[in-house]
DNA sequence: ATTACTTTATTGGTAAGACCATCATATAAT
DNA sequence: ATTATATGATGGTCTTACCAATAAAGTAAT
């Protein structure tokens, strides 16, 4: 299976670096990093590039730059978003637990709200096109890479006719973690498939309005898959 | 009442033009923004702090920059993350009914996930804090500026003691939000201000590991708010 | 006429250097 | 000791030049 090669560009690389200085702690809240001009020096890019990079760890809240006094490394869990989640994600290079569960819940959350309010305020077009996309998972065979799109579709589209724009931002931001880490979620993904008759449950919740059905069969739907990861990674009950 | 004078810099004042004219569709998602030469000759800035407002823009996911090719608006709606959230209640320069009954949506629905979790997991310190919190509540005299601030520091160690990064990271985009609109908030914090004996019952849940009853009582919280937002902005009933 | 290749123009990416604005610190005056 | 001033460090802005990737136009082969 290839893969599109990177073309990274400078400020990226830089940028990586330092998030995950920070991340790691090399680099304390508090503490100053290095004058701009030094740091150009010591990786050898031109300050223009380098200006790029710090300025995409102040708008991640990773640092605060202050003119006359330098770049202080912030506490990211007091000031980053929810954007910073993917690269929390590989610090060490395994899949961190806590942070794989959080995700996990977050999603089993987002999506069950989102289920709740389709009901409520859902379109007919929204609507006929998650009959479409269940009707399409009904029919696709055990191929978990297709499942998984579908999948992905169905809670999306959901998530579209909740009217909840908050919830379709944070979609976005998992939604990146849940193609980065396609192989993890689609090792969730496979109980669900099996149980794969909830869907049309759910599209028949959504469109009689019964928003707590909607809800509480979403959240099931979404449980089986956590339920697996639970029992795969957590290293002791909850 | 006198606020800071605001020292934004160029890159900031590019970056906020620009983006209100994406969100405002002036550029529709495939449109092409003007080359960077061009951009820097219409704003009369040079191309560096252009740069550093479009690579902000790229970091938001509101466009996309190709090289050789220019600069392409997204469909925010499809791409970008909660962090856009801010950018999105102030288009018209009056609020956005269905933006804010977004984000108090989500409030509602993280704050009572982080009740429930925090009755799973949180720590003594953090339930002593909690407790110093709750006190200072009821101690509170009847002013609404020092009532927001306590009510905001219990949610946030409660959401602390949900152990769930994703949650805190959210909450962190939330309180940009919560204190750049901080009347709007104040208005609904009124009638939670003479409910606020919920505050210690909700700490007695969390303190006696009642998960689900603690999710109940800082749903009602929250509610009691939500509810007088409604109230007040609310076009037709839901 | 169609296709494949080459050239050219457009556009973003990188680089180097200079100077300005702001802040912290050291120094001098009171 | 306090206050005012000067200095240095650091980020902010600007200019110019050239490199790299892409798209468009032009050209040649079929």
């Amino acid at each position: 299976m290839l893969k599109p090669v990177k073309k990274e560009n400078l400020p990226k690389q830089i940028f990586d670096q330092l998030c995950r200085s920070i991340l790691e702690g090399v680099y304390q809240p508090g503490d100053h990093l290095p004058p701009e001009r030094e740091l150009c020096n010591t990786l050898q890019v031109n300050r223009g590039a380098l200006r790029e990079a710090l300025k995409r760890l102040e708008q991640s809240r990773l640092i605060q730059i202050r003119q006359g006094e330098g770049s202080i490394v912030l506490n990211f869990s007091e000031t980053a978003g929810l954007e910073l989640l993917p690269y929390l994600i590989t610090p060490g290079q395994e899949l961190d637990f806590v942070t794989m569960r959080s995700i996990v819940e977050l999603r089993l959350l987002i999506a069950s709200e989102a289920g709740r309010l389709a009901a409520i305020r859902i379109k007919p077009a929204q609507l006929n096109q998650i009959n479409k996309i269940v009707a399409d998972i009904e029919n696709c065979p055990d191929d978990l890479d297709l499942f998984q799109q579908y999948d992905w579709d169905f809670h999306y589209t959901l998530a579209l006719g909740s009217e909840n724009i908050a919830i379709i931002l944070m979609l976005n931001t998992i939604r990146d973690i849940y193609f980065e880490f396609k192989d993890f979620f689609a090792s969730m993904l496979q109980p669900i498939m099996e149980a794969r008759s909830l869907y049309r449950q759910i599209y028949t919740a959504v469109q009689t309005q019964e928003s707590e059905r909607a809800q509480i069969l979403t959240s099931e739907l979404i449980k089986i898959g956590n339920y697996n990861f639970l029992k795969i990674y957590a290293p002791d009950n909850n």
